[in-house]
DNA sequence: TCTCCTAACAAGCGATCGTTTGTTGTATTA
DNA sequence: TAATACAACAAACGATCGCTTGTTAGGAGA
């Protein structure tokens, strides 16, 4: 059994092997990973569901990556490689202001969450929830690298004392990822959307 | 093929019959899969899980449910209620001022979504967001229910014109919900952090 | 007592899961 | 040009999935 279906020529769907850069592929795969993780969960995405997206077998993605636990720790490595890159940049660009620069991190962070990357919802906290301990310990770990990141321009803020930074970080950071369960693209965007929400923190209410 | 298998006695598992109530099994299945159902995902969670938790072959269950997918319906169902019920209570006890009653809802609500209450994570859109249309309407048709409580609460809120009550309820909201993926017991009451999240829109920070 | 209903068990169906193994065509390198 | 590495295909493995079907023990009502 060595033939079998339809072959319309030869090569099908083999690629010009390393055509530029090498691992284009592996790149595909994880991009495809990424937004089946990020769309329908880690369980309810199988390997022959990305391997149709990428066009390629299911056992070809063993060539790439040793196991389905292994792919979606690289996925979520370059997720927070991804959001980590795009918020310190921002910060970068912005000048010495402790407000004006965690308004610029949590710009970046919500343009990230909500635009174009599809590697960045899979880097949020509640799809690291579900996993057991070798892994979860992986991710979480990946993830906090990130997290201090936010740490630091919140402990440069001049806060009224008595103030948790802690619990405001975390309410800060709630209500920007929460976003991804209501966020419809077209309305506002996610920059002026992170911005109004410090605000609302800044002012007060009453 | 009658018999198979250890049978210490007569009967195995099989209960008084409609022993006080009648449903206490439907009761127990619920839980069981609410449990299951907020520590590993409606697709990690496999009706053999279950019924295991139960006592009780997997084939059984379909005497309750008729499929997996209503089952997961009547626990959201479940989780909505519950939840609804305790913050109606907590806000008719609070006096007639709009901002204690909207502390007093958020308490509720966070002890709901923290406390004991296994069926309350289920609840979250967070949860509700990776199904399909038939079934992803019927849940969030569900939830929109128990939100629309917390916009009247917002609406009648004395707050300075110019500030978005929308922005406002989904920042709060991602706020309290966004606990569910740090909080641990022990350090803080849950209705202790709803109040200080609270403060924090209230007073300024700056 | 006879009958019917309830709430399970027992067994297995086809489909799909993650993964493994062996093979093959193409590109690179020596 | 011959040897090698690469990147995929082809096929199937055992396990598990949701679910169905047939059966049965125990109460409840006639």
């Amino acid at each position: 059994m060595t033939n079998r279906g339809a072959r319309t020529a030869d090569s099908q769907g083999r690629r010009k092997t390393t055509a530029r850069g090498g691992d284009s592929r592996r790149q595909d795969l994880l991009e495809a990973a990424a937004r089946r993780f990020a769309s329908r969960g880690y369980e309810g995405t199988s390997i022959r569901d990305i391997a149709r997206d990428v066009g390629m077998l299911p056992g070809s993605i063993y060539y790439h990556f040793a196991s389905k636990e292994e792919l979606l720790v690289a996925v979520h490595k370059e997720g927070v490689l991804q959001v980590m890159e795009a918020v310190r940049k921002a910060v970068s660009r912005a000048g010495d202001d402790p407000w004006d620069r965690l308004t610029a991190a949590a710009e970046a962070h919500l343009e990230s969450l909500l635009g174009e990357n599809e590697f960045s919802p899979v880097v949020t906290p509640q799809f690291t929830r579900s996993f057991d301990d070798p892994l979860r310990s992986t991710l979480i770990a990946q993830r906090d690298e990130y997290e201090a990141f936010f740490v630091s321009l919140v402990n440069k803020l001049p806060l009224p004392s008595g103030t948790s930074r802690q619990l405001f970080r975390l309410a800060l950071l709630g209500s920007l990822n929460w976003t991804l369960t209501w966020y419809r693209p077209g309305r506002k965007k996610p920059a002026t959307l992170a911005r109004q929400m410090i605000g609302l923190y800044r002012k007060p209410l009453e």
